[in-house]
DNA sequence: CGTAAATTTGATACGTTTCAACCCTCGTGG
DNA sequence: CCACGAGGGTTGAAACGTATCAAATTTACG
């Protein structure tokens, strides 16, 4: 419909898209790829507590680092103090890429939890990188992953109605977990109600409200140690109440 | 609020926000920057019209590209036929950094108008980089810009009500043009009221009467010539109007 | 020119926000 | 030990902004 061009067949390209999304696109091992930067450049590991700060706004940008453990979300900030969480992340994710343009960190990243970064200076990494190919194609391919997934999160943030999008929240959060190899089916919220509210464009009531109907449903269920922990009934069924909150409009483009 | 750490002095740190937001970013010209790559790297020019595809969602992926003129949108699209405006490139703006990670793209770049783009194979240019730092160092440069204006893009979509956000749009495009030394008195949309829509999360509708009230209060003027044309009046008035609506709750913590 | 697409505008419906009250947990200090 | 307060979470009712639906008008284009 945006797109005004003849287009060779959109069913075949649909058919393709639906693959490639369910296929798991992280391409080495992240223990790898750490195993990989901790041999080429020199590191630096940082432990950090929730609240911390690996770096903040303004900050110059001399540093990358990456996640070894725990979670990080990164929050930009507007000029009159409007804040958005713009991304959550996690071991094998890296912090930082939003200084290299403007030679400051553009971001706040902001341990949620108990963890480890490791940092690497910017400059050795870029000498190491023309050395060897390799890690080069790490450090793309992470901050084209990471482009990717923000653009995902505006998608769902642009045309998913409130309950979809925490479903798909909680959906993607266990894929992240399962994808490092960590058990996926319990899930530890390391976020308030505020901050996922905040993330997903949405109040916080709204998602208290979209948790307790997911949980009404029977898609999630509360740990008894309290309401930021859940576990996820079945993810496929998670995945299927997300289209169901589309009302079928657009599945039809999909049927045939 | 949402930061639960100490934090050293949030006024400072606003104030250093509204230095470096206000001051443009854009390293060197990007005519030299064009110049640099097509000196450093063979480069394929290619010339396209309204609609047509520089790639598409599936493809695989072996090039970037470089706008050369023209307009581009970048569509995201989800496996149930949702799509998603995630970007508008103008000259000097890189296509393809999606596809680096998986191989593929996963988004589709359309011409919005007539308009060349440069292509260079990938490979090719991460060997000329590994010659050359300056190379590599735009072509960083040039991701971590994205990712930036993506994440403000976001901050936008969740953080101001639709006059707002058509109005910071309308004040970003001419920003566009004028970091590339063009006219941007008047700004020539390239695109309909529902690709705008979508780009800003909002329905066709809602942007057309943003823009009308946004005429009726003499911050833009309509062109003679249609009203896909016009003039912003006072690009300072703009971004005035954008505090405006939020209210000036959260003008309070930039006041001191 | 005539037809399809794009735009504007109004009336109404809907989903999310706002405001408010209440509950729970947890850490602190009398 | 328990009272207390602060922060986080839930839930309801009403208000608000945007979406939806519909109709009329303008624009683009073969």
């Amino acid at each position: 419909m945006l797109n005004t061009a003849t287009q060779a067949s959109s069913a075949a390209r649909l058919a393709a898209l639906q693959e490639s999304s369910s296929q798991q696109a992280s391409s080495r091992p992240i223990a790898e790829a750490l195993k990989l930067i901790e041999a080429a450049v020199p590191v630096t590991r940082r432990l950090l507590h929730a609240g911390d700060k690996v770096y903040e706004v303004g900050e110059r940008f001399h540093n990358l680092h990456i996640v070894h453990s725990g979670l990080f979300k990164l929050v930009n900030l507007a000029a009159d103090g409007r804040e958005q969480v713009v991304g959550l992340q996690f071991k094998g994710d890296w912090l930082g890429f939003d200084g290299i343009a403007a030679g400051r960190y553009n971001c706040d990243a902001i341990a949620m939890d108990i963890g480890e970064v490791w940092t690497v200076a910017y400059d050795a990494l870029l000498q190491a990188c023309a050395r060897n190919p390799v890690l080069m194609t790490l450090l793309h391919g992470a901050m084209s992953r990471e482009m990717t997934r923000d653009r995902d999160a505006l998608l769902s943030i642009c045309t998913l109605p409130a309950d979809a999008r925490v479903a798909e929240f909680l959906h993607n959060w266990a894929r992240s977990l399962s994808d490092r190899g960590m058990r996926a089916d319990q899930i530890m919220l390391r976020l308030t109600r505020a901050e996922i509210g905040n993330y997903l464009g949405m109040k916080l009531e709204t998602v208290s409200r979209a948790l307790s109907r997911l949980a009404k449903d029977g898609l999630i269920r509360f740990s008894d140690s309290g309401r930021r922990e859940l576990a996820i009934t079945n993810a496929q069924v998670l995945e299927a109440f997300v289209q169901r909150c589309l009302g079928a409009d657009e599945a039809v483009l999909n049927c045939h």
